[in-house]
DNA sequence: TATGAATGAGCCTTCATTCAT
DNA sequence: AATGAATGAAGGCTCATTCAT
């Protein structure tokens, strides 16, 4: 029966696919066996027979997101070969933007890691490793070269260049994870499609963060500017 | 008996603080009512009876979660009366950051708010209007004198300072949020103290980002700069 | 302070007027003593501290309840002197279904009963003998005068009278406990107005099966009449 | 093992005979899941998984409960093919009584009746469908034939033949719902045996009345019969 | 191998009653 | 005398997991 053999497969194919888009759904916590089972086609001792335990199958969909969304979303996301590096930044905003916010199925992936940073499951360290860190260098290549400084021999960049590249992931991540609170303080300002808007306006304020970083700026110098304004 | 006199307020009280502790560590759904009254050296009843509600009591403690957390940390924090636009958006990150950061009583405040982000329980609503609104319009206002706008008799501000004013909430809450993260990819890279440097960072960010926006600048226009560096 | 002494009383008798709607429309398991109080403008402990119980409460509203009921609606409802015994009956009738039927205050007596009949609390006993038993010996005295039987000396009538005492009651009270199964039968085939239409139906009904009995009619015996019409 | 082939289905029927004890001793409201689930020596969650409620499982105990009653005792109980149409009243009334009083099995039947009629639970709609209105419709026959009327073509008969038949499921209910008042009223005048003394009574009854209805009887018509006895 | 009935600990909530004031 | 906060037993229901088939 070769049948068997791929409903075995099948069986639990469905139960990552099920779960993930739950998990994406409701976190951990929020949903149940029976849900992804029934949604799954399948039966409620599916899941620990197949993964041991709910955790066990929280984990495999971790595993699986991962593949499916840095495929479908890669950093250089519609780059050409001679881009310069603020094209390259776009595209990173882009691509990171689009793995949270596109609708179905690549979309677990943003969703389950925004659960994962909320209430770590425990299953946080692996995905570091395996998945931002590799992104993460990406970035702060591309923040090194918009600061015009070398790449450093060293393994790591130097500390604002860091600081830069968390403070771009911090605004893409805050579009997905606060989006509740930013519809509440502005319902229906963006449609769907207005990714793009927020995109452009991410990549022209890092741009302009970055550069005033390169620039040594001091915070609090230009007091002219605002006493021009104040005294006006 | 003083303490008799104390107890007939104080049981709500000490449920609050109780459920306060309880919620930040397991969150709304992690959190047993039995646990909290423990806790808090009371009866299982006594949830209903004076929030109606687990969820009663979660809103409750929300709410006094963000006004304690914006008494304690105001926004203009330590700010003179002079102070310029700058050194004012440096005490809003400042006093944003620690309402996380602190180690202090309320250690509640950041905690619940993640939970919230990663398990909406719809308890939010309320602390938008009430917490999250007017410091929003504070921000708006810094950002516009940054960018040299006039504040708008209109009670909506222009989309690009609506996005800034995200852009820098978002930075903000990404320390928070994800310092697992950044601490898995830079161990011990910031001493609890450096809670000053970032503060430095994300301002200076924010201020080149922001007057960026301001400059109307485009996004892929300085090729030549890009260009230098790789020709170089 | 005389207020406060009718208050004392004032509360008693908020508590039981309260009481007796919600135990009407709930039954005693079905109320709850904050929903009577809440009801009665008073505070959770009255209840305990008037009656003892919440089944004090109960039995101070049966005694309550018969009271009010009977003298509003006396089973010589409306007869003139030298009324028929058909009219005697057809007044009893009359008010037996009002007692149960009528709008608001008055009406608890019957609901009471009904519950009291279907699940009895244990006041039952009491019931009976001071509410029960006198409108049943009443009734009696009318079947028999229909009958044209002498009122036996003895204290018990004859069993056919007694049968067709119940017969009558039988039929009233069905109208009232079984009201939902009728309406469920014939939607709205009755409006509130239709009690009149009840009343004739019953008296038409029971004068003819007394009748019936008086005379000492067997069953079959009267085969022709039903081959009749089966041969028609 | 003949025991847990038995098993797979027994549960449900376990619990829906030991619910049909305990509701009908307690009604809904007083029994509770963990007593059935005791007496039907399954665990707590059974119910909700087999019946997934308390109600659903009350539901099922009604419907299983008419279905026996009507099955065991068949309103056309113990007749011949040409019976009269007097003698097929007889039956009916016979059945009906037997199905409440009846010693047997399931005793619950009248028990689950009684306490839905005090405390309607929204189970019996069902049952009316399903149970009762066929009884109704076969009653309404009956009547129809002793009045001598054909039987409308259409589906409702008139309201005088609904009003009968409501008189007579009265009469048989009153007998066994106020049968504690009644005995209280005439201890022991009837033997358990002295079902048959009930149902003669009824049958006679109702004949009579049925024929009053029929000959279109005035209600205060014949006064000279009263007054011929009040002058006697 | 795969199923789904069975399990039972544990959850939130209700509610009559108590008791300090 | 009257209040209402406090109590805690008990209820219905959920759910991950087990296990016989």
């Amino acid at each position: 029966m070769p049948e068997s053999s791929t409903n075995i497969e099948d069986t639990k194919t469905r139960l990552i696919e099920a779960a993930g888009e739950v998990f994406a759904e409701h976190g951990f916590r929020g949903s149940t066996v029976r849900q992804i089972c029934n949604r799954a086609h399948t039966n409620v001792g599916s899941v620990n027979y197949h993964f041991r335990d709910k955790k066990g199958l929280y984990a495999a969909v971790l595993g699986y997101a991962h593949q499916f969304a840095v495929s479908k979303y890669p950093p250089d996301f519609g780059l050409t070969q001679d881009a310069t590096c603020e094209e390259k930044l776009r595209a990173f905003i882009h691509s990171f933007l689009l793995r949270f916010m596109a609708k179905g199925l690549p979309a677990w992936h943003g969703k389950l890691m925004a659960h994962e940073i909320a209430e770590p499951t425990g299953a946080l360290d692996h995905v570091v490793e395996n998945s931002i860190r590799p992104l993460h260098k990406y970035l702060s290549g591309i923040v090194l070269e918009v600061m015009h400084e070398e790449i450093s021999p060293a393994a790591e960049v130097s500390n604002p260049a860091f600081l830069a590249t968390q403070s771009i992931a911090g605004q893409c991540l805050h579009h997905y994870l606060a989006r509740r609170i930013i519809e509440a303080l502005r319902p229906r300002s963006f449609d769907p499609a207005g990714v793009e808007q927020i995109v452009d306006h991410i990549t022209r304020f890092s741009i302009g963060g970055i550069r005033a970083l390169a620039a040594g700026m001091p915070i609090v110098q230009h007091e002219e500017v605002c006493d021009d304004q104040r005294h006006k």
